[in-house]
Formats: structure tokens, C-alpha cells, sequence
DNA sequence: TGTTATAACATTGTATACAATATTGTATTT
DNA sequence: AAATACAATATTGTATACAATGTTATAACA
């Protein structure tokens, strides 16, 4: 609750292990959009990257996989995520059925210390859009949304929207037609009406920015595949 | 779909691989009450009692993290987790958002066959109480739930009612008093609801059971830890 | 007796070696 | 040229060895 988030993936766990760091790494590289869906992940090739062994990758691998980040193969290896059109909307709708459960715990009950918190990450996440870094926002928003679940104080609430968000940015990638970056003002009006305690205001403000990214969305949409190189750069 | 459920744990994951079996065998051996919350998990005694190296262990052991049914700290190892007083509320909230969602989903479009399976499940955990064995009734009070959400077909819910439903298991381990063994003809009467599709009943009944667990709790106990031991009888 | 320092031990953390499986390329056949 | 069989390669799966850390027992001291 005192730091700023770091990272979207296990913000709450402080602990800093070598596979932790591997992980948060390659979650934050998927959710930035610079690994895209069903891009394979060798082991030995990202273990040469990270500079470590396959065990390392290995911890990494499986803890994205847990979160449905990525899909492991037996015998194949482990690839991006890429959730099909079906599952993108079940995503979406899970996702909007624990956003609005944190609105009711929010709402009216956020301390000063915390609004001035998503304050501030919702200036980065713009800052972001105006440097033309999309990925970076994207991230951003994110953890503007898992902070807030924080706020509310359901650990499992937490726990479970940070699998769906990071999804929801995997769906924005695959689905995504641009035009996804109304957020400025709809973060800073959903916030607004969580401080001022007004629950109708804050749930119908959720709702239709939750109802963006589906809009945002063509679900017909064929999906390219990238590979590795692009952690390197 | 199509066939009975295994194990609550994975259920729809079909693929067998050996750190899975070991997987799913500690998590019923968790749910079914043979292991006692904050039980120290030593790597090394799993190893030789599952006839495998530390490395299978260990992957076990970190899915089951993933799912925090687990807890491992670093350098110290994993011990089987127990939730405190707050968490376990925020636990069963979590789980009955969750649940809540199911019966709109599944209220009215079951399938005559999933009646069937379910009905067929709710037999079974009465047998096993008839046999005076609760934590295998426990266990399989949990697969009708999971399997519900299952016949709802939102694949999220699942996931995310897979990991509370467990830590209820612990909650009750935990802070039960017995007497929460009125689940028959709550399960039962649930079922008739949703054939029928009376959705106000439906969620009035689950709302009813879940609040059950609740009040079979008391909240002040003091825990007991286990030991190892118990997985070898 | 109680406390601290230290050594012996036990346990977890990581790298590496080898086995099992899948993938790719080449040759052979039609 | 297309398809198949098979060898060569690459990749994942598992066990083991060693390093790093934590725990416990012992001994010295107050």
C-alpha cells in the first residue's frame, strides 16, 4: 500500500528472486506488446538472454503459465498466449464482473494517499501516450486498474484481475484496431466519482470504459505471429 | 464435457505428466484434510514418497503456489497454506461473486446430461459421508461446484473458482466446527432450481449454502499444524 | 542458568548432464 | 515432382551435483 507500483505482475510480492525478475520481465514484455501472441519461448534461447540456466526460465515459464500468459506444450515448449475470440470474450466479461465488485469496495473509501497514487499513474500512462509509446500505456493502464484493486483490499480480487488484465492486453493486441487510448479521461472521471463516493456514477464510468476495449475490438481479426528477436532490441 | 471429472484439481487439463499426477495428488491430498494447513512441505521426504527427483517435486509445488494453496518462502520452503481471519473472508466473498456469476449463466441451459453428471456427483459426496469420510465428501462437494462452472462455460470463472473453491477447503480445515455436512439437499434443491431455470431461487439457494460455510465457521480458532506423515497412510 | 558464538547439519537454490521426444533435412522411391 | 522413410539435429524433460542459505546442536562465556 506505501510503494508505487513497479510492475504490474506481482506488485504485491516484494520478495526479489532471479526468477521473479525473469518473469516480471517477460510478463511486462508480452503486456507491452513486444512479444506477440504464439511467439514460441526457447528455453536456451532466453536463457542465454537473461544470462542464466534453463532451470531459471524454466520457474519463469511455468509462473506465466499459471497466469494463462502463456500456454505450455508438453513436449513442444511454451508459447505466448493466444486466446481465440470465444475465450477473449469470457475474459472480458470476467474482467468486468470483478472490476465492478472493487467499484463497491472502492468507492468512497479511498484515502487521500491512494487517489493521489492513481493520480499519478494515470499522468505516466499519458505521459507514455505522448512519447507514441503505446506498449508502455498500455502496461500503465493496467496497473492503474490492479492498484485500484489493491485499494479496495480483496487480496483475491488482486490475485484474479491481474491474470485478466494481463489477458485483456493480449486480447487489445491480437483484436485491437487502434483508437484504444480514450483512457486519459476515463481513468480521471472513474476516479473522480470513486472520491466523491459516487457509486452509480462510478459503475456506469466503468462499465462503458471496460465496454471500449470490446468495441475497440474486431473479433474477426487474423493474428500474426512474431518471435524472440524482439527482446533483444 | 464429456467425461466424469478426475479431480478438482486441473479438471480440464487431460494431459498426464508426471509432475502433474504429483500435483494433483497433494492438492486432494490438501482438500481432503491429510494435510493440515501450514504443513512444512520437505522437498527431499516428497521426492522419495513419490518416487521421483526434487525437480518434478518442486514444479509440483509451484503450481500449487500459483494457485495459493501453497506457500513458498525463499530459502525456507513450502508449507501448505492458512489463510487468516481477514483472508478467508475476503476468500468466500471472492467465491461467492464468482458463484453468482455461474447460476446466471447456467440457470435454465443445463443440459439433461449434465444434470445427470451433476446429480451423479451429489450421490457421491452423500456416499462418502455415509461413510463417515468427510474429507472425500469435501473434496467432491468441490467438484460439483467446479463442474457447474464448467456447464457455464465461462472458462475464466472456472480458473479463478478452481483456486477459492480449494481455499475454502482450507477455510473449513481451518475454522470449521463441523455440522457443514448439510450440503445434500442443498446441492440437491439447487439443482432442481437451475433445471427449472428460477433464477431468483437459484441464486437465493446458492447465496444460502455459501453463507452456511460462513456461519460454520468460527473465525477465532486457533490453528493446528500438521505433518508429512500423513501422506504415507 | 541463560546467552551468544560457532560449527555441524539439513534444506533450498541453481547449473549441468543426460534421456526422451519432436523437428528438420536428406535420400530414396514412385 | 511428390511422398515417404530415415537419419541428423534441436528442444524439452528429468535427475543429479554442487552452491547458498537456513536451522540446529554444542560449547564457551557471563
Amino acid at each position: 500500500m506505501e510503494t508505487t507500483a513497479v510492475s504490474l505482475a506481482t506488485s504485491n510480492i516484494r520478495e526479489s528472486t532471479p526468477s521473479l525478475d525473469i518473469y516480471r520481465q517477460l510478463f511486462d514484455s508480452i503486456l507491452e506488446q513486444r512479444l506477440a501472441p504464439n511467439t514460441k519461448l526457447n528455453e536456451q534461447d532466453l536463457a542465454i538472454v537473461f544470462g542464466v540456466s534453463r532451470t531459471l526460465i524454466r520457474q519463469a515459464l511455468q509462473r506465466l503459465a499459471a497466469e494463462q500468459v502463456v500456454v505450455m506444450q508438453k513436449n513442444r515448449g511454451a508459447f505466448v498466449a493466444a486466446p481465440d475470440s470465444v475465450l477473449a470474450k469470457q475474459i472480458l466479461e470476467a474482467r468486468e464482473l470483478i472490476e465492478m465488485a472493487v467499484i463497491d469496495l472502492a468507492c468512497g473509501s479511498l484515502t487521500s494517499q491512494t487517489v493521489q497514487q492513481l493520480q499519478l499513474m494515470i499522468d505516466m500512462e499519458q505521459q507514455a501516450l505522448d512519447f507514441g509509446d503505446t506498449g508502455t500505456a498500455l502496461r500503465r493502464s493496467g496497473e492503474f486498474h490492479l492498484r485500484l484493486a489493491e485499494a479496495a483490499g480483496n487480496q483475491p480480487y488482486v490475485h484474479m484481475l491481474r491474470g485478466l488484465i494481463s489477458q485483456t492486453s493480449l486480447i487489445i493486441t491480437m483484436y485491437g484496431q487502434g483508437g484504444n487510448s480514450c483512457a486519459r479521461d476515463e481513468h480521471l472521471n472513474l476516479l473522480r466519482a470513486l472520491q466523491q463516493g459516487d457509486l452509480a456514477s462510478s459503475r456506469r464510468l466503468m462499465s462503458h470504459h471496460l465496454g471500449h476495449v470490446r468495441t475497440g475490438c474486431d473479433f474477426n481479426r487474423r493474428v500474426v505471429n512474431g518471435n524472440l528477436a524482439t527482446l533483444l532490441s
